[in-house]
DNA sequence: CATTTGAATTGATTTAGATCAACTTTTTTA
DNA sequence: TAAAAAAGTTGATCTAAATCAATTCAAATG
């Protein structure tokens, strides 16, 4: 993680982002002079679980898993943290230490911005509170629907589930599974590697999908959606 | 379920609750004018998953179990709603459905508001949008911790869990045990309701805790604790 | 009050998926 | 480019906890 100049041409086309829309210009100033810029290299951890949160990450360029961990070496993959994306709004308003970790699977360009600015502006402009509460809201309900998933599907459902929304993504980022390994798709399907492989082998065989190296074309996305939704 | 007469007295003291300190008289005309009373008996449902949800819903008297659902039989209870709490607040925003389900425990009093007039008085008051916000932070700080449960803890770990967050309600509401049943509480440790008998037998065995009927006393909160975290 | 219905209990059986172990392939790095 | 490390693969074994089945106990209801 390196922290990089000032680049107001840069700045103001973050700033587009739909959420920063709202801003009035001095608004616009508070997040500028509270905020740094960061350069992660693919590998490095944006966040770590349990640590001290006193801002706010926007993911600017690259692509970021977030997951929760255990006391050991399990890992639960929860999401995939595109370009638009904020990363630890969930926990900076209450308890002050992250939730959840995060690791960067390209380099990333990000910025911190201090919780107190977001605060102030959230309390001065309620457009911008509301934004944030949609946000919110659609992050609630995915860890509902993760919930759902860990408690009453079954390891085909999972990887199916898993595997239909790394494929989503696949129109914008070709190359996701090359950059993913058999125990992060595992880990998104909350599975062991060794059950993966063997998953994903068995998909194969069904025609359901095809195997080219590490990267997973998906043959067939109704049969995997029915697999999905049987559990 | 039943609408009640509007009762101003009633009305002044629900307000009363921390989060509606922040509103100006005419907000509090908005949620008043918005706003229906309901009264809810023991077993009715408050919400249903995947329903419509145009309001959201503030729990002004009783206890209500909140609780996702599988397609079929299977529950998993995610905790108890008090006075004071919202029910809703997760979907209103996003998907305009029920992400989960909420079912009373003991007769209830509510009142449900629009989302339209929540919406309007957050993009006015910025002072409330915090407050909301605050409470979605906690609420999705609770969910990661209930995908941690779930994903690695094991039966023991996970009834201490249950039974310690029960049991810390306990002293507002000591017939709490009481109103639950085995597979309430097998429910919120998200296991069968047979391993549920026979852990909290394995539990009294070890005088860990003690069964008098419905009724659990805690009797070694510390020892259950440690299993708690030990998974 | 008797009877029906639902909740709690207990032991026996089954199973999904983890773990283990041994090996191959790919990627790093010295 | 060789060797060491990491990732991927495969089949065999183990295990936590669900399911099943049978029964007792409690509570609701005509």
């Amino acid at each position: 993680m390196k922290t990089i100049k000032e680049n107001d041409l840069d700045f103001i086309c973050e700033l587009n982002a739909p959420c920063f829309q709202a801003l009035s210009p001095e608004e616009v100033d508070l997040v500028r002079s509270s905020r740094t810029q960061v350069q992660f290299r693919k590998g490095d951890n944006l966040a770590k679980q349990g640590t001290f949160a006193s801002y706010v990450m926007f993911m600017v360029k690259g692509l970021a898993i977030q997951y929760v961990e255990s006391d050991l070496t399990k890992n639960y993959n929860l999401r995939i943290i595109q370009p638009g994306e904020f990363i630890g709004l969930s926990s900076v308003f209450s308890v002050n230490t992250f939730s959840y970790s995060s690791v960067a699977i390209t380099d990333c360009h990000v910025f911190l911005v201090e919780k107190t600015a977001i605060a102030q502006i959230i309390s001065r402009n309620g457009t911008f509170g509301l934004s944030l509460i949609k946000r919110y809201s659609e992050q609630n309900m995915n860890l509902y629907d993760i919930i759902r998933k860990v408690l009453y599907k079954q390891m085909n459902g999972r990887m199916a589930e898993a595997l239909l929304y790394i494929n989503n993504i696949k129109p914008q980022y070709p190359d996701i599974f090359q950059i993913l390994t058999r125990k992060d798709l595992a880990d998104f399907a909350g599975i062991s590697t060794e059950s993966a492989v063997k998953l994903l082998k068995s998909l194969e065989k069904d025609s359901i999908l095809e195997l080219n190296g590490k990267d997973i074309e998906i043959l067939d996305e109704l049969k995997l959606q029915e697999i999905s939704k049987r559990g």
